[in-house]
DNA sequence: ACATAATTTCAATTTAAAATGAAAGTATTC
DNA sequence: GAATACTTTCATTTTAAATTGAAATTATGT
């Protein structure tokens, strides 16, 4: 059978409109609509949801659920639940804020820190072919100082990210809730 | 006359490559690639360029040429030089990096840091209508630990990217350089 | 005031990313 | 070992964002 309809699913207008920031939310952090949405959504669910659920309840095609929701486990941000004695997946988020953050961070981190640091090696290659007469001393001087800082804030979100080290996160939510 | 040519514009393979990857980070990073390219061109500029010798560097229209100006302008990230008894306007980058990577940050905080923070206003909005039973006791206790750290992160930005207070500079580079 | 040289705007086009949906692939049960 | 129930893939379509280019606008010098 296609839905064994155990869980109660809810879908209040406070979910629904929530399910809508978040989805906005991840177009302007660079995520896929449909992915936010469906992140959002199990955010909103107590219990576990099935692709078919997410589909109808979203309006997504079977093919972009799938992917989303792959993408969704491949980030650690939602957890496939194989059910015994059946083939179907059922799929729950999350629930600690940190740990949702520090997959986010990670993500981001690979995309947008890490190409950064790699402009190191690409200037230090230039660096042995035309040494010495430099090409623009301008462009060499701020780099350096934009790689600094690059590898500074690598080695702070090391820290930071590190699994099973949350100290951090007292120290920032403390430290700093007054602004 | 269009072309002073006072100014020996320099173009070599190696600025090239840079303008290219600072392009493809630009992407990487949500930002339009015309607008990377014309902030990596000009960071590979000794001297101030006109909007045409843009346009020829890059290929781009003159429409592009000018949005994506206009825009790193506003970002703080190029500034404009208007040359007297000339309409003329000349351009040229940012050269500090910790002043330019604040600029980026700042645009960046207000694209994504910002309307997380909403969220917290809008929680508050259905509190006083749902009061009391809620329709998603998981969300609200996920979503209250991404709002106490996004409002840490918030605070910790707010502090860094205060203008004209770089000790902040000092202490992350010193600190955290080995990683 | 006129002509020129620049900037600015914006409807139309292009481009890259995401979503679709139907077909192909695989477990699971009978 | 079929048949069923679910998952996965991928060529095509859609969508949103960026770019174009030509026309409109505005500043400057004569």
């Amino acid at each position: 059978m296609s839905n064994t309809g155990v869980n109660q699913v809810v879908w209040s207008a406070k979910q629904q409109e929530f399910v809508q920031k978040w989805r906005e939310l991840g177009v302007a952090w660079g995520i896929p609509p449909a992915m936010a949405a469906i992140h959002g959504l199990l955010m909103t669910q107590e219990h576990p949801m099935v692709t078919d659920e997410v589909m109808s309840f979203l309006s997504l095609s079977r093919g972009s659920a799938h992917t989303q929701l792959q993408a969704l486990v491949e980030w650690g941000l939602v957890y496939p639940i194989k059910t015994l004695g059946s083939r179907q997946v059922r799929y729950v988020a999350e629930r600690d804020s940190w740990q949702m953050m520090s997959c986010i961070a990670r993500q981001r981190k690979k995309r947008e820190l890490d190409p950064l640091l790699e402009l190191d090696a690409w200037k230090r290659s230039w660096a042995s072919k035309t040494d010495g007469l430099e090409a623009s001393a301008v462009l060499d001087k701020t780099l350096d100082g934009v790689l600094a800082q690059a590898s500074a804030v690598d080695g702070v979100l090391g820290r930071l990210l590190a699994e099973d080290e949350r100290w951090w996160e007292q120290w920032l939510l403390r430290g700093l809730r007054r602004n």
